[in-house]
DNA sequence: ATCTTTGTTAACCAAATGGTTAAACCATAA
DNA sequence: TTATGGTTTAACCATTTGGTTAACAAAGAT
């Protein structure tokens, strides 16, 4: 029944609590005293093991900022045709954020709080670049497989299409005046809805 | 030289600062005395006119939204052609938000902290409503001039396309590993480029 | 001139909050 | 058994923060 140091359990507990309440309220309305709450220990701890708030929120950050790359690398960076990428990537990007439905609108927030983290998680290994991707566009292009279009313009849409429903949730449920059920029916859809509208604008 | 009671000038010089300071810092990252100092004024001041923080975050919140609703208004309300309004839509969205760039960001952060402002905002009478929109294109695909579509599919895809590049600023500039002159010009050329990227899309 | 209302300020207050500390707890190796 | 080390807690602390108050200034009204 794995190795339940005392110590490897709380430390994982807190970062667990700390995803939770930073990626509800953010690093300002998130409380470490609700941090500890919702970890079950005494606040304390929290400092104990990851010394400050700032230094607590930065593990949540890098934590769910590289669940985060893969998925984009997987659009940037495969062999697959660029009609391909989009179906799967608008069908797994879609998939993964359902179940965590928190995670852009953090890392879209503290990210405008404070833009030099960008510095920070650009170190990290996994972290995407776009010059695959413009350059299968360009190519793609001269072959005639798809119409003129600008790479970069192309992934912005392609990121928008897929992640602003997510960031701007209840925006969107207020406008369309559909309830929670309704809006994941519409995000199942948008699984297919959405490749398909790309696709039909960009192939010739 | 205009009326310049001392009242209107102060009141309204407080609520330039609170927009300022709020819609970059939002409602937990502000501070009344940050409010207060940048308007020039003692921070008794702002209880004075607006009682509580709260409030006063209230009277920012319904003004940057009551700017908002009209420019979403005329996609949704006017009499022209589904492209029409998709070009100018676009056209006139991102000239706005370019000289408003957090506002969008705003308003979305603020209603996914508290879901419930919907309910406040929507009593305003110019709130946006989307039958006669939805009604225009399904007659608009029954004439064969647009493809199949679903209307909330594509009122969702349109606005994702405009809103979500000025949400995300930091992250698209990070990625695409561009400065603020050539985001700014990137930008510039969304504004036909994603109106021909939807028309492209589901015009027949 | 003086009274009254409105606007403005400096000083103050209580609560909240991030962080610290000293003591207690507890598993384990000697 | 008893030192030893990491782990955990309750109590505490300094600072920040939203909000209040009492005194004061300015400007009409009488």
């Amino acid at each position: 029944m794995a190795k339940t140091n005392k110590n490897q359990d709380t430390e994982g507990q807190i970062l667990n609590a700390a995803e939770n309440v930073f990626q509800k309220k953010g690093m300002d309305g998130a409380r470490m005293q609700e941090i500890a709450d919702e970890a079950g220990i005494n606040k304390a701890m929290l400092h104990y093991y990851y010394r400050s708030k700032q230094l607590l929120f930065e593990a949540v950050f890098t934590n769910a900022f590289s669940l985060l790359a893969p998925q984009l690398n997987k659009i940037l960076n495969d062999d697959s045709s660029i009609e391909e990428k989009v179906k799967n990537f608008t069908h797994n990007y879609i998939t993964f954020i359902v179940k965590h439905p928190y995670l852009p609108n953090f890392i879209i927030q503290e990210l405008n709080r404070n833009p030099k983290f960008f510095e920070k998680i650009q170190q990290n290994a996994a972290f995407p670049t776009l010059e695959k991707f413009k350059n299968q566009v360009t190519l793609e292009v001269q072959k005639g497989i798809l119409k003129p279009i600008n790479g970069e313009q192309l992934f912005v849409n392609i990121i928008s299409l897929n992640i602003f429903p997510f960031v701007a949730t209840p925006l969107i449920k207020g406008f369309l005046k559909i309830d929670d059920k309704a809006f994941k029916k519409m995000m199942e859809e948008r699984k297919v809805s959405v490749s398909e509208f790309i696709i039909n604008s960009i192939k010739k």
